[in-house]
DNA sequence: GTCTTACTAAGACAATCGTCTTGTCAAGAT
DNA sequence: ATCTTGACAAGACGATTGTCTTAGTAAGAC
């Protein structure tokens, strides 16, 4: 049977957001649904199980998201020039909303990488898909696979790693750095 | 007058073990009251600007001995050497504490990077003091200080992005790729 | 019509949150 | 010895947390 409503799209939609911008543990289900405007009698009937699914789930779809905006812009540049384009994207929209949005699930990952082992796997699961998309191009610029993977372990944990920075100095410097850094290091070892 | 117990740096250090494993929204006082065996009324006298004072202190304290600890480290040998063996370190404490145990503020700057500035200063002093102490080494070993300050926030960012990683897939696989990557590019600009 | 299923309404629930108020204690000055 | 003052302790406080319950509505199947 189809679903009749969007109310279970809104609450993931929402979730995904403010996930995003203040965690797991801040984000509470009175606010999702406040802001997703959705009636506070269905999450049990949507999530049985609980605020935890409705992270697994909103994480997955962010990531998910991401992975395909990362993978139309790794397809047709050369590395090092899609590198330093989301560095200026990501240091952007840092600003523009006021150091809130980040990575859409790192927060999430560290806050409950012990505790969760489903939220774990779904972070652990987004993660592995944006290193395979930047490995995958990486590949395609003449390293072979091992080796693509490692870097492409680089380029993610170097920008994950600035945003880091760049969130808590609120100064995007630290992202125009590393991109600078790894796109030398890419330049210097692809075609 | 000196101070008669031992109670106000028991709760900071408690306070600090908390935050590094679960964040700052996770972490309640009865929580830090209960594991640091510390009285329940001792809040307020001690900790005037409450959770967030203590956050703050417990993230300066943890941060500045971090700090110590990698002046040590980066002291007398060459910075790729003390990236490989900052990585192995951090990749043993994390498979040891069950994943628990990672970098003890990027979740706390992560999480109130836009919604307190004080905790967000604080966490940026201490990301600063500690890119200072990898930069000054990188300039001992030959290169300008722009370019060290560079080069060692590309080392952070990709340490930091690799704790992150390691954590969320479960696997120290991560730390020593970034480390190799970091070694390599470390070798190749620096005496 | 009568089902069955999908969904919403409106709260109650115990547990937990951070903060605040009040009372106790100990030490130095006079 | 008494007073004063800063340090400390115990509990109460209202607000908020995630979850669960019970009832009621609406839409398609037969």
């Amino acid at each position: 049977m189809p679903r009749l409503t969007d109310t279970r799209d809104r609450m993931i939609r929402t979730a995904a957001r403010l996930l995003r911008r203040q965690g797991y543990a801040a984000t509470g289900w009175r606010q999702v649904v406040a802001e997703s405007h959705t009636p506070w009698g269905s999450q049990a009937h949507h999530f049985p199980g609980g605020k935890e699914q409705l992270a697994v789930e909103a994480v997955t779809a962010s990531g998910g998201a991401y992975a395909r905006l990362l993978a139309t812009a790794f397809a047709d540049n050369h590395p090092a020039d899609t590198v330093t384009a989301w560095a200026t994207a990501a240091a952007k929209e840092l600003q523009t909303t006021g150091w809130a949005d980040g990575c859409p699930v790192a927060t999430v990952a560290l806050e409950t990488a012990h505790v969760s082992d489903s939220l774990a796997g779904a972070c652990g699961s987004v993660f592995t898909s944006w290193r395979g998309v930047i490995a995958d191009s990486i590949s395609r610029h003449g390293l072979p696979m091992a080796e693509a993977n490692s870097l492409a372990t680089l380029v993610l944990a170097g920008i994950e790693g600035s945003l880091l920075l760049a969130r808590a100095s609120r100064d995007p410097a630290p992202l125009h750095d590393v991109a600078r850094e790894l796109a030398a290091v890419l330049h210097a070892r692809l075609d």
